[in-house]
DNA sequence: GCGGCTATCGGCCTTTTGGACGATGCCAGG
DNA sequence: CCTGGCATCGTCCAAAAGGCCGATAGCCGC
């Protein structure tokens, strides 16, 4: 998995490389190896062993895949920013809703990458992060100015939103979160005003679309 | 990046790559390439390109991304058996819906790996649907399984499917579709039926878990 | 301390939803 | 020809959802 590469003169910028996919990973590690002043010296498939490896290696930048098992990628940005303020963390994903965006910027990610970007762009993209600049994606920036009405739940609004993304009916609401059923309705209220809809189906797909929940 | 290779003797078998990913398909043809009897002969990022690179190149086989813009892969993997009943695809995805499953192998494609395989496992892939194996993924394979209840939605049912996880009404459903609201609902009550829900939510959650909608 | 946001709850009322009886016509397969 | 699935539509009714009138209490910032 690791690239032990004793020979260089240590002058290449060191890569930490966090996906759960095997494939991209080998094929970003190629990539990445291939340029003559960066190297890959860790890999990982999930965030909690993202978290060991920089431990381990203290990467100079760790390319991180969000939506991983285990541990989300979000909170990996988070907790890598928590232990070592000066970490450089490249968000590479597929997906662009406006709310992982924003929340991984705010994170302290200081780029966000789709996978759909090409190598050489990727590269270029951690030189620059390396040089202390930050990059958004076009499109990611695109879904981030929509969002510019950035809807801001309130954590019983974003529980209600869940139970309701996972089918569950009113009074299930009600008994998961111990309030009543009318306390559950006046979250869902509030909680359609803020999305501009009007029944619970359209908040479904709202949400679901900006990212507010996943339905997997 | 490439190393062109001009001294082999045209024994390896040619693969086409279809992907709307640009890192995938680069770091997926590094690794191909690397391999003494394979080669990547065309890439194409749609449903469409594929189309096209596949009667330009006459690939010995097809490694194929489901879910791109322009044309699903489950179509093309369609198309590419209709114009060539040899065509050997290998559906290569991040996604294990056992409906997306069932349908690219009722299509035709020979193979369904996950992104999460190992570099090494695919090349392996690759050289068993060359040598005319079929190849499924032990996760893929699991969903199939599970899937035996494997529900038929009726093309009614699957409108009504489709307009209701959009967040459609009843009378909504009922105008877009050009039929009472009371057929609507005859719909609705078979669709719980067959997704053993109670619920539109339920039925949202059901549905998009099984792949028979996509929330984007 | 007042205004605003949050969370909680109540009643009342309309609309929507979903279940339970139904029914008809069509069409394909045995 | 008959059976079964499909699509269509009806009425009745209970439950759920959602809108509209509230209210109280805590907490935070200015």
């Amino acid at each position: 998995m690791a690239t032990p590469d004793a020979s260089t003169p240590a002058a290449k910028a060191r890569v930490l490389l966090v996906d759960d996919h095997a494939l991209l990973r080998t094929g970003v590690a190629n990539i990445i190896n291939q340029e003559p002043d960066l190297r890959v010296v860790a890999e990982a498939d999930n965030g909690r062993d993202a978290l060991d490896a920089y431990d381990r290696h203290k990467p100079d930048v760790t390319v991180l895949d969000l939506r991983m098992p285990v541990m989300e990628g979000v909170e990996v940005v988070r907790r890598l920013r928590e232990r070592d303020s000066q970490a450089r963390v490249i968000v590479l994903t597929t997906y662009d809703t406006d709310d992982e965006i924003s929340q991984a910027l705010k994170a302290g990610a200081k780029a966000y990458v789709l996978k759909d970007i090409a190598a050489e762009d990727l590269v270029n993209c951690i030189r620059d992060v390396l040089a202390g600049k930050t990059y958004i994606a076009p499109a990611a920036a695109a879904k981030l100015a929509e969002g510019v009405t950035r809807v801001q739940l309130t954590p019983r609004e974003m529980a209600t939103l869940r139970l309701l993304a996972d089918g569950k009916a009113n009074k299930e609401i009600a008994n998961a979160l111990d309030i009543s059923e009318r306390t559950v309705k006046s979250h869902l209220a509030h909680l359609f005003e803020k999305l501009a809809v009007t029944s619970r189906t359209e908040a479904i797909k709202i949400a679901t679309r900006r990212g507010l929940v996943r339905l997997d």
